[in-house]
DNA sequence: AATGGCCTCAACCGCATCGCC
DNA sequence: TGGCGATGCGGTTGAGGCCAT
């Protein structure tokens, strides 16, 4: 992609990862937990630095993802959140089941962004476009919280279902829905998301650990397992309900397989 | 059907932070 | 306390897909 590579080793692999890379990479997870990153590549038999197992194993292995759009209720938390926490999409990203830090950051900056600024909002401050001409623009949100709750209970979030046409007009009206992508398991009480299990302690919910067993939950959210389409392999880690992460401890995680290892 | 432009998101880089010695 | 290595985080890039023409 044009940068220099960030590891200096010569035969370390880049770019998109393959669905053998992928296998490998679960494989050794599964098999020995998550340790120490650097080591990874090398003990799996991936010509990968450690960096970059440690990203796609957090932004789109991890069993534990929702795939697809973010919800409605989802986005009103990711605009609430940022307005307190600004950028920092990792604590964002803490309070939202399922979601990582790169795909909210993704989300902020090809929907919800836009979607602010059409509604007048300038999405770094939360303040009224006309009004954050004047204000410095920065994004650390700490002390523009209290007054953005205000304009984000007027904000009515939109969805353009279809995110492409949007239509750029600013009418109040329009602002006063947001029509539903399809109703979906997201749509719930922003403030149940924030106090999802992330917060306490994900390693005794048992309602987490259930889902995969269930294997509905990853595809609730109109979207596709992380599992889907042509790593068909995957399948078979969520028939024994693979759920080993870094948000549940390993050896809970094998126990509750009858894995032993 | 071809093509050019736009959009999305997986993956990268570099810096910050943490923990150990 | 400073140095060093490992890991985490946020910003950025670009390949590939989608849509309009």
């Amino acid at each position: 992609m044009g940068r220099q590579p960030c590891c200096d080793k010569e035969g370390v692999k880049r770019g998109p990862w393959t669905a053998e890379e992928d296998k490998k990479l679960i494989s050794f997870i599964l098999t020995h937990g998550r340790c120490c990153w650097r080591a990874v590549p090398k003990l799996a038999g991936l010509l990968r630095c450690g960096k970059s197992c440690r990203l796609r194993w957090t932004n789109y292995l991890r069993p534990d993802l929702k795939r697809g759009l973010l919800s409605t209720a989802e986005e009103q938390l990711v605009i609430d959140l940022h307005a307190k926490l600004g950028n920092r999409w990792s604590q964002i990203a803490a309070k939202l089941p399922g979601r990582t830090d790169n795909e909210i950051k993704n989300h902020w900056n090809t929907h919800i962004k836009k979607k602010l600024i059409k509604m007048g909002i300038n999405p770094a401050t939360h303040q009224p476009l006309a009004n954050s001409k004047a204000a410095p623009s920065h994004s650390t949100g700490t002390d523009e919280s209290a007054k953005s709750s205000d304009t984000r209970e007027e904000l009515s979030l939109k969805d353009d279902n279809h995110h492409r046409e949007v239509p750029l007009s600013t009418d109040s009206s329009e602002q006063s829905s947001w029509p539903e992508p399809g109703s979906n398991v997201g749509d719930q009480d922003p403030e149940l998301l924030v106090n999802w299990p992330s917060e306490t302690d994900l390693s005794v919910d048992e309602s987490w650990l259930g889902f995969m067993s269930n294997g509905n939950e990853l595809g609730d959210v109109e979207g596709t397992s992380p599992w889907d389409g042509t790593t068909d392999w995957l399948l078979d880690y969520q028939d024994f309900g693979m759920c080993s992460s870094n948000l549940v401890d390993d050896s809970m995680f094998r126990a509750s397989n009858g894995l032993n290892f």
